[in-house]
DNA sequence: TTGTACGCGTTATCAC
DNA sequence: GTGATAACGCGTACAA
């Protein structure tokens, strides 16, 4: 009827009451779920037909300004375009939304200055919560930001000190896993090729592996462990390049992750190595696609989006439970195992 | 010195006013780039020392209520785990920040009534602007929006009608230089598997299929172009084994998109037929490792980020000058020739 | 049960 | 050049 001439302007709180023919503050209160008890069933029913009827959608800048709630998290990520991440993002965001929650996301590529400066600008942006999956293990923005009271939760990052919320995969776990696979095998001269421990996840796997090898009552060499600044391929290309000149007797590496893992296949070609052949390599996070790579690798399975998921409750959880205990949420990796393992090059032949 | 006890509640503008002895409103103005000509130099250094001081910080959720501009844009695509979208989703976080804007990501699955609901949502935000990626070529809720004002960009899809700025590739230009590919290795039963015509970008490569073929003096057989539902893997697969086993004597196929190569390979794998040594494959978008599957795919390679960030370029361009006119950018494609095309069966040999 | 009145933090638009 | 005032759209004490 009047909304002739195009859809110029929203309706608003205050059209749908004219249309109900109720005060604006009675059309809130039915609007509202938490105060639509203190309304007539039937002026309930009036109220949502005629917010039916112009599509009225509450202005959410509007309600922020009175509740001081902006209905928005603000999402920290290093890099959208690292394959391990867009999974989370999405759980996250699948999630939040559901519950009403918009996400502002921002890339730090890893760089501090850049974190720091992401947090500031999301808490000016007055976000209500706050998901970070950015990964050094020190961290002055994050000292800040628990300080400061902003709810927040971590993914697939680790403090030290369980102050904050987390959502991650049990890395050790994972690691404990290939290791075994490997030593099923009949591995011995087992290799570990990882990130800096400055990373949380880069700590937690060698650990991991130091553990998971002594459990195995195999002799975690440091020779054979190396650990390069990122989890990247060019890395694992180098480390791996390095372990092989040395020549020091390995036959299996566990890498990572499974750009590194990549890197290894990368130095192992360059040099004429055979994979699974003359040493296995197994990955980590399983990745898209890394079961169409030669060989398909084996890898650990990370759950990422049911990550993103758990991430983004604890900070649902988080919001509406400020002072609740810190919990912490530890999914479960599961080995895949795939072509690029095999016993090594002694025992295959030995055994049949 | 005086922010002891925490940082409690953020200064307001009045806080700001009130130390340094004027208005509220001059406050503001003196504050506010745009406006501070209007205020006494001196007066504004008093205004800035307060805010200086306080740490002020403007509330964006207030004054987008009273300018109605949140600076945030909302950014609408069919999945972020589609390894096609982190890139130019990047590309457009990355621009727009830097411009002092947020984004607000949503994912719709392609699914109708959830971009529906998604734009709906985000208009509801108050969003500055909107850009979307999704696929299908009627839509009515682009329509809408078309109607309604809301600065809009659209990435990676065509309107028939020029009514909405653009960032894409040159999808016909990429499909003939696959085609021409296949044809100067010798190739003439040449099929086309892509997505429906309903997808805007499906319909682009399927026209680009016929004018190539035809440009090359080659003949589009009807019997070997299908399309299918979505640029899936398992439709690539269904659709090729389909071909295959109708055994209509191609050499080659140019696919829809990486994905549908994928199947492709593993309709073939399947049945046993050896790529390329008889049958070539052609992909679309040269996702991340492709260069890694077996065999290593030739393709056509999309600058995806470059996309992103013509498409906020666009978008920006769009906000400050409503009423200039609509333009599109078109990004140039390019071969990337790697191990799945070969001369066909015969040729190869016949060659020598 | 519903209406009144006010305030959230800013800025636009008037006066002065 | 600056101050007063209203308004953006909504939620909520308080009054009726």
């Amino acid at each position: 009827m009047n909304d002739h001439s195009g859809t110029r302007t929203r309706a608003t709180l205050r059209d749908v009451a004219r249309l109900a023919g109720v005060h604006p503050a009675t059309a809130s209160r039915a609007l509202n779920e938490a105060t639509r008890s203190l309304v007539t069933a039937t002026t309930v029913q009036r109220v949502v037909a005629a917010a039916e009827e112009l599509a009225y959608r509450p202005n959410p800048i509007a309600r922020g300004l009175r509740t001081s709630r902006s209905f928005t998290i603000g999402v920290v990520i290093p890099d959208l375009t690292n394959p391990l991440f867009p999974p989370i993002v999405r759980g996250i965001e699948d999630t939040l939304n559901r519950s009403g929650y918009g996400t502002l996301a921002t890339n730090t590529d890893n760089d501090p200055a850049r974190e720091r400066n992401a947090i500031e600008t999301l808490r000016a942006r007055e976000v209500d919560g706050l998901i970070i999956a950015t990964a050094r293990r020190d961290d002055e923005a994050l000292e800040e930001l628990i300080e400061s009271n902003v709810p927040v939760a971590l993914v697939n990052r680790r403090l030290l000190d369980r102050r904050l919320p987390l959502a991650a995969v049990d890395d050790r776990k994972g690691i404990r896993e290939a290791v075994a696979h490997l030593a099923e095998l009949g591995h011995e001269r087992i290799a570990h090729i990882g990130a800096s421990r400055a990373l949380s996840t880069g700590d937690q796997r060698y650990q991991g592996f130091i553990e998971a090898m002594r459990g195995m009552g195999l002799d975690p060499d440091p020779d054979l462990i190396h650990l390069g600044e990122s989890f990247t391929e060019p890395e694992g290309a180098r480390l791996c390049g390095a372990l092989l000149d040395a020549d020091r007797g390995m036959t299996a590496i566990v890498a990572g992750n499974d750009l590194i893992a990549l890197g290894c296949y990368d130095a192992m070609d360059e040099r004429g190595v055979a994979c699974p052949a003359q040493i296995s390599v197994v990955g980590f996070n399983d990745m898209p696609f890394v079961a169409r790579f030669s060989p398909p690798m084996t890898t650990i399975r990370i759950p990422h989006y049911e990550m993103g998921v758990a991430a983004a409750e604890l900070l649902l959880e988080r919001i509406e439970f400020p002072d609740a205990a810190v919990r912490e949420v530890l999914l479960e990796p599961a080995l895949v195992v795939r072509g690029s393992t095999a016993p090594p090059p002694g025992v295959g032949l030995s055994n049949r």
